[in-house]
Parts: C-alpha cells; structure tokens; sequence
DNA sequence: TTAGGTTTCG
C-alpha cells in the first residue's frame, strides 16, 4: 500500500492510523534513527512536477509544513520530500498543493539545500526500498465516496550499468564484487563514510565513497569477496578516474560471495526489490569471483600470522584497557595459539574492563593488540564478548631486551600487534554479528579449542586472590563457557 | 562538508 487516501468525515487521522506508529514532529527527527514505527504529518505547501533520474526512475518533490498555518513559524517547520521510484506514479496525480499527508517508513537525510531554501536543515525520503507509504487526506474531496487505493507494490526494474560502460555525471545503479573496502568509520564532518572498490566482469573497476548520518546506513560488507548492489550512485571525474559517490536515496544490499552461501542480502532498507534477476545477478557475480582466486584474500587465524605481516584477525573480544592517551589495548583470541613470543602489554589492573578468571584462563591464547588514535574511539565502545574483525593489524617485530646483555646468541624475536591509526589499507575494528558466516567458523573454533588443564597450584591460589577484588560483569557466552571450565577446576571459585 | 585505498614510526 504505497499511498492511501483517508477521508476527514471517517474520523481523527491519528484514529485512521493506530497501529502506524506514533507521530513525531520535525524538531524531534534525528539523523540516524529508523523511522519505521513513527508518522510525520504535514501539509503540502509547494509541489513540484516529476523529473527523471539518470537511473530512468522518476523522482518527486514535495514540501510539507508541519503547521497548516502560514507562514511557517520557523525554518524547522517547513521541510523538503522526496518521493522515488514506483512511489511517484501514485502519488503525483493525487497528490494537491493543501492536502495532508502522513508519511510511514521514511528516512531522514540532511538538506543539502537547506543553506539556499531557508527550510529544515533535514529532508525525508521514501521508495519502495524503505517501505515507504504516503497517506492523503485530501481536502477537495472530501465528500467524494472514500477512495482507499489498496494497490499491490510494483516493483521496478532497475537498470544496472556494467562498471565499462560508466560514464561522468551518470546516476547509476551498479552491481560488483568488493575488491578493497573501509570498515565504516566517522568521518571529519558529521557523517559515517566507508570507501568501497568494486570490480565486474567487464573487467573495470570503480572506486565508491559513500556517507550516512549513521553506519547502519552504508554497505554492510564484512569481507572482500562479498558481493553489493548499489542503487543511486552518482559518477564523478577525481584524479582522472571515475568515482561514485552516494546520492539522495542511495540504498545498498550485501550478500555473502561464497558459492554455498545462502542469497540473503545484508541492508538496512525495510523492503527492497530483489527478482529472479537479481538471484542470477548474484549467483552469476559468485561464480565469477570464485573463479577469480586475485579478489579473495585468505583469512588468517592467529596460529598462521608471521612476523611483520599485516592481516585481518576474526576474533572474540575478552578484555580491554586504556594504556594512555592515544592507545587502547583489545584482548582478544580466535582459537588458535599464535607460536610467536608476544610483548606483554602493561596496563592498569583498575582501568582493566573484563573477568580476571577468563583472563587467566585463557592466557595462552589471548593476544594484545594495541589500537592508536582515531580507533579508541571505537575500541572504547566495544562490549566484551563481541565478535569483531580488526583490518590490517600490524604483527610489528620487537627486538627482545636480552640481546644487548649477549650479543652472540641470537634472540628470539618477539611481535606486538598494533592497528595503526588512520584508516589507509582499510584499517579499522568491525562488529560482526553473531549469525555471520565467520562468526559461526569462528564459534566452532573456539569451542573446541579449550587450553589444555594445566594450572599450577600456584595459578590457581593467584586466581582466586584476583577474583575475589574483580567485580566486573562477564557476558553471557563468555560467563556460560566459563562455567563449565569451572566445573572441571574445583578449586577455581568465582 | 566529510573522503577521495596505498601502511606506523607508538
């Protein structure tokens, strides 16, 4: 039901629309959030005619006041509206300068003409890949028989471009395996950025930045490899080459590029169009991937990583502290016991967020990493127990202290990790869900590879002595396994 | 607006 029209004589329009929600008003809306179980009510002031865009959908605009007395009591209270897609050809015959209008399923983006138009520093967009659904009660008719359109969305059928045939200026829509991509991160403005390489079977590639007010609202890519549609991407000449950018309703889909993967797309959109087309797409898309061994990289587990390598770690987190101002140190395992000697990272046992028995208990296999600079941010909003992957750490060389006392022997070289700060070669820390194909891998991991039960009684005396000053929580999958372990160490009490 | 893949220098 893209656009509903509800007749005043049936009643209050906040009766008509129990059920959708509760109303918010402009000066309320934030960047960011889902609008999916809220209404914004206004009245159109200024309707302008359909356009095409480069993409060959059509796009509307509107403006709504949110009071229907003129003129609007501040900027907030006049705010521009996008209608995209299928959503116009309802809309813009039905819809007349006066009515009201109650929108569900819409998303908030900043105004980039708010500077120029004097309106709401915000704006609303709808289409059918939010679920978008426009409600009208119009004033002319009034008396006229109820018209309650109950139309069945249709879908459009999207065009998308192959990456040779991309050209400057174009709003387009494409398709791609990943190739290179950024972890979200905060941008030096007020938005999210992610910077995305995408290659096809036209052999081409293009290089993508996109913005968000939230994460949530970039692509959800958790690996190269994994397969995206992009809808709504604007082209543009930089360096000499050919760059997309997101444009006003740009929507994303992600999908796992393994071969076996179910066909689920990742997207924070509330509905989106995906046909049989769209199936072959990503399936034609895997298969040439796959057969492509130069866009996969393999992952690497603890166990593999070699000295001065930079690689991608998949892994639990179980502690974390500040080490000082421009650092913060992420204790985290995979399952796997790394065979290097690691540098000890001291920290402050009273900063140190996580359980002391889990700590020692699984201090064979934990490494210290150490996060710099824009990446404590993150690190500092980490909950324990979390799945991440952590891009491009360092395993940095360390010259071992011994060997100035000996020369002649040769020390054993010993490693720190480190994520550097800035975000070159994609650096950055992810949060993977719990139901991610990796996630999954990883649980197995490290369910079956428990350390071997080789306390001293030393050990244990220390652990009782730490644990019983921690009070710190435990999440739940850490505090359930643990439990078991305590089972089999009766003299470890928590 | 922001960033615009391309290694820190701790």
């Amino acid at each position: 039901m893209p656009l509903q029209q509800l007749r005043e004589c049936d009643g209050p329009i906040e009766t008509q629309l129990s059920g959708k929600g509760e109303w918010i008003e402009y000066d309320k809306l934030q960047l960011g959030s889902a609008y999916t179980d809220k209404y914004v009510k206004g009245t159109i002031s200024v309707k302008y005619p359909s356009c095409k865009l480069g993409t060959g959908e059509k796009v509307f605009k509107i403006v709504l006041e949110e009071s229907s007395l003129q003129p609007p009591t501040s900027n907030q209270a006049s705010i521009n509206t996008f209608i995209f897609g299928e959503l116009v050809g309802d809309c813009e015959n039905v819809l007349k300068q006066g009515d009201t209008v109650v929108l569900t399923n819409f998303q908030v983006s900043k105004s980039p003409s708010a500077g120029q138009d004097g309106r709401h520093a915000f704006q609303f967009e709808l289409s059918d890949e939010t679920g978008g659904t426009v409600f009208v009660c119009s004033r002319a008719e009034n008396n006229l028989a109820p018209i309650i359109r109950r139309q069945k969305v249709g879908m459009k059928d999207y065009t998308y471009v192959p990456l040779n045939r991309i050209k400057d200026g174009a709003l387009v829509n494409v398709y791609g395996v990943v190739k290179f991509f950024k972890p979200p991160y905060r941008s030096k403005g007020t938005d999210y950025c992610t910077t995305v390489t995408i290659v096809d079977p036209s052999d081409e590639k293009l290089h993508c930045v996109f913005f968000g007010g939230n994460a949530d609202q970039l692509p959800k890519i958790y690996k190269v490899g994994d397969v995206v549609r992009f809808h709504r991407v604007k082209i543009q000449a930089f360096n000499h080459e050919l760059q997309a950018i997101s444009a006003p309703g740009f929507s994303a889909l992600t999908f796992d590029g393994a071969q076996n993967a179910p066909i689920k797309p990742r997207t924070a959109s509330k509905s989106y169009c995906f046909k049989s087309t769209d199936q072959r797409m990503v399936e034609e898309l895997r298969r040439w991937a796959n057969a492509n061994t130069s866009i996969f990289k393999s992952g690497i587990k603890l166990s593999d990583v070699k000295p001065a390598e930079y690689f991608d770690l998949t892994c639990q987190l179980i502690a974390k502290a500040p080490v000082d101002r421009s650092a913060m140190m992420l204790k985290v395992w995979d399952g796997t016991k790394c065979p290097h000697v690691l540098k000890h990272v001291p920290v402050d046992s009273k900063t140190l967020e996580g359980d002391l028995g889990e700590i020692h208990r699984l201090r064979q296999l934990t490494v210290d990493v150490l996060v710099y600079d824009n990446h404590t941010n993150v690190a500092n909003s980490l909950k324990l127990g979390t799945y991440l992957r952590i891009c491009n750490i360092h395993a940095k060389v360390t010259t071992a202290s011994t060997e100035k006392y000996n020369e002649s022997v040769d020390a054993e070289p010993g490693m720190e990790f480190q994520l550097h700060g800035g975000t070159s070669y994609g650096r950055g820390i992810m949060v993977l869900p719990s139901d991610s194909s990796d996630v999954q891998q990883l649980k197995q991991s490290l369910q079956s590879d428990f350390p071997s039960d080789q306390d001293s009684m030393e050990d244990l005396s220390q652990l009782d002595i730490l644990n019983s000053s921690s009070e710190l929580s435990v999440p739940q999958e850490i505090s359930s396994t643990c439990v078991e372990r305590c089972h089999e160490e009766p003299a470890t009490v928590l």
